[in-house]
RNA sequence: GCACCCGUAGCUCAGCUGGAUAGAGCAUCCGCCUUCUAAGCGGACGGUCUCAGGUUCGAAUCCUGACGGGUGUACCA
């Protein structure tokens, strides 16, 4: 439930009965707990606006709402400050609604059609270190999109065209003997490749021409590239299975895609007026910057070509109202170019979101950018197998697993450690790579809140049947408990419009935190706690598993029931 | 040079669109298991919120300007 929406709602109502309109009727959970649940500071604004006393509005808006049955107190204090204590018995007639499949969530009444455009990797390499917060911040976010009801359309803009590929096909034409069939070797050869392209004049040359050859359709490099891209695809879907991020072949839509449309692009694009030519390029001008470039001077396009021939398919074809770009924040010029090209153009109009998505930098603990101990660049791959690795070694450490059991849970633990260390800080700071925090049991990580969750299980394994379906309120972690669990949908509405999955992290980390204590100091189980009591403590219990769990399937981060 | 992001406890980070005495985890120290998973909980210690102005009843939060760090900046993606 929108439990804010409610309380501000109540706050609207009051104000129209006193015939004031409010600056703002946002209310926010209370700084300390003396001052109640929640409070509205939204008078003193106001008073001063109608040059009143803050106070006494303050009083006369209390007033009705103490007519509410949603609030136990409500109370003026301060300059005017009105805090709210929320009713008990309105927690304990809602809560059960937070044990449906939905976790209490409804969806958005306005749903719309959203393309999240996520991972892109580059062709003839393994994903490595640098695609990790793209693909897992862009899952994330389609998860979430989607949950609230949107129509999600997941796009892997992959880098699947280029000079890359002149080189690519040059160096096996030079080499015609060695065929590569495993990305390891087409990794080796790009390299190779990419050396005798720097290096030798003549090759880079015959790269090129193989450029133009493979985009006027030549069969034989057209057969290579398919190869290529083939090859890259299939290790790059692994590595999304591994992660259990929902990318599939069917998502894939690389620039290769819209290749065919460029020419008529550039044509529009300068038709419009839009785009103008300098210096033998088509360039876009701006105020202030560097211009954006469609067409080099040699009549060969860049990405930003390809990047406005996608908005363009998007909006047109697949009908987006909101196309979010998870991507590097190196890339927010690029993007601020591209889409304010596109509203030039009229290709999208206001109605349309276009927004960048941006995160910063995976670095070590040093401050540096994360790589191997040899300075390369460390593989995804790799990254995901250390990371079971070491949960394995913690998991099993006090346990006693079966083989198979052990193996499942590690992989849960390792990969879920791996996402929520990435999405549980804000995306636009640089994140620093721990293993040893983030696979902590102690703090906020995926491994407290999985524990929680296998906690919560264990004890209802051992509960008898729930007889009474009545939650009862005991004492103030119980009410801190329930009013958590019901700020579900709040919080996963903020995290929804501003695209920032740190803040349902934050939020299942309270979650899981005010669990904690309230098992121990809330005998569930143990004799001499009645039955009505007990009851009560399970369901609570168990809407706080369910919430726990969906927060963290939401993020993309699986659950164990034993741990 | 210009643009964007960041600057909060020794370290890693929160801080809910301007509210009351700035919060977590780690680290350090001290408590709590004959009883539901102690892989847990509680407490102590720790802060000129980089600095300086401004806006106002009220600023970590908004504005301006410094300083420090990062990143980008005409034909790579």
């Amino acid at each position: 439930m929108q439990l804010k929406s409610l309380l501000s709602e109540a706050i609207r109502d009051s104000f129209k009965e006193l015939n004031i309109t409010p600056k703002t009727t946002q209310v926010n959970e209370a700084a300390k707990p003396e001052f109640g649940d929640f409070q509205y500071n939204g008078v003193m604004a106001l008073a001063k606006e109608l040059k009143e006393n803050p106070r006494e509005i303050a009083n006369r808006v209390a007033l009705v709402l103490k007519e509410n049955p949603l609030f136990e107190r409500v109370e003026v204090a301060g300059p005017g400050f009105i805090n709210l204590r929320i009713d008990k018995k309105f927690l304990e007639d809602n809560l059960l609604q937070a044990l449906d499949s939905r976790a209490g969530v409804r969806e958005k009444e306005d749903k719309i059609r959203v393309v999240v455009d996520y991972s892109s990797p580059n062709m003839a390499k393994q994903m490595h270190v640098g695609h990790l917060r793209s693909t897992v911040i862009g899952d994330a976010l389609a998860n979430l999109f989607e949950f609230l009801g949107d129509e999600v359309i997941r796009q892997n803009h992959i880098g699947d065209w280029g000079t890359q590929f002149g080189m690519l096909i040059a160096y096996f034409e030079e080499n015609a003997k060695e065929r590569a069939k495993e990305l390891s070797d087409l990794e080796r050869f790009y390299q190779a490749a990419k050396k005798r392209f720097d290096e030798d004049e003549e090759f880079a040359t015959k790269a090129r021409e193989y450029v133009v050859k493979l985009q006027s359709g030549d069969k034989e490099c057209l057969r290579l590239w398919r190869e290529f891209i083939d090859t890259t695809l299939a290790h790059t879907q692994e590595i999304y299975d591994k992660l259990g991020v929902k990318l599939g072949l069917d998502d894939v839509r690389g620039e290769s895609f819209y290749n065919s449309d460029l020419p008529n692009l550039v044509e529009e694009l300068e038709q419009k007026g839009v785009a103008k030519e300098s210096e033998g390029a088509k360039c876009i001008f701006f105020e202030d910057k560097a211009p954006l470039i469609i067409q080099k001077k040699d009549g060969g396009y860049l990405y930003a070509t390809t990047d406005l021939a996608a908005i363009k398919y998007r909006v047109q074809e697949l009908k987006a109202k909101r196309i979010s770009y998870v991507v590097d924040a190196r890339q927010s010029e690029h993007f601020k170019q591209v889409f304010e090209t596109a509203k030039r153009a009229k290709i999208v109009d206001d109605s349309i979101i276009l927004e960048h998505i941006a995160f910063g930098m995976v670095l070590d603990k040093s401050g540096k950018p994360f790589k191997t101990r040899e300075g390369g660049t460390i593989k995804l791959k790799d990254l995901i197998d250390e990371a079971v690795r070491r949960a394995r070694e913690i998991i099993g450490k006090d346990r006693d697993y079966s083989d198979e059991e052990l193996e499942h849970i590690a992989k849960v633990v390792g990969v879920g450690a791996l996402k929520y260390a990435d999405l549980s800080i804000n995306r636009l700071s640089n994140y620093v790579f721990d293993w040893d925090k983030m696979l902590s049991l102690d703090g906020n990580t995926a491994l407290y809140m999985q524990y929680a969750y296998a906690r919560i299980n264990s004890i209802l394994r051992k509960a008898p049947e729930i007889e009474s379906k009545k939650v009862i309120i005991g004492d103030e972690l119980e009410k801190k408990l329930a009013l958590k669990i019901l700020s579900f949908e709040d919080i996963l509405n903020r995290a929804y419009i501003e695209a920032m999955p740190h803040l349902i992290t934050n939020y299942l980390y309270e979650l899981a935190g005010l669990f904690m204590k309230f098992y121990e100091n809330n005998p569930i189980l143990k004799e001499g706690v009645k039955s009505e009591i007990r009851d009560s403590r399970l369901l609570l219990a168990k809407a706080t598993a369910n919430v726990i769990k969906k927060g963290l399937n939401i993020l993309g981060i699986e659950v164990v029931e034993r741990i």
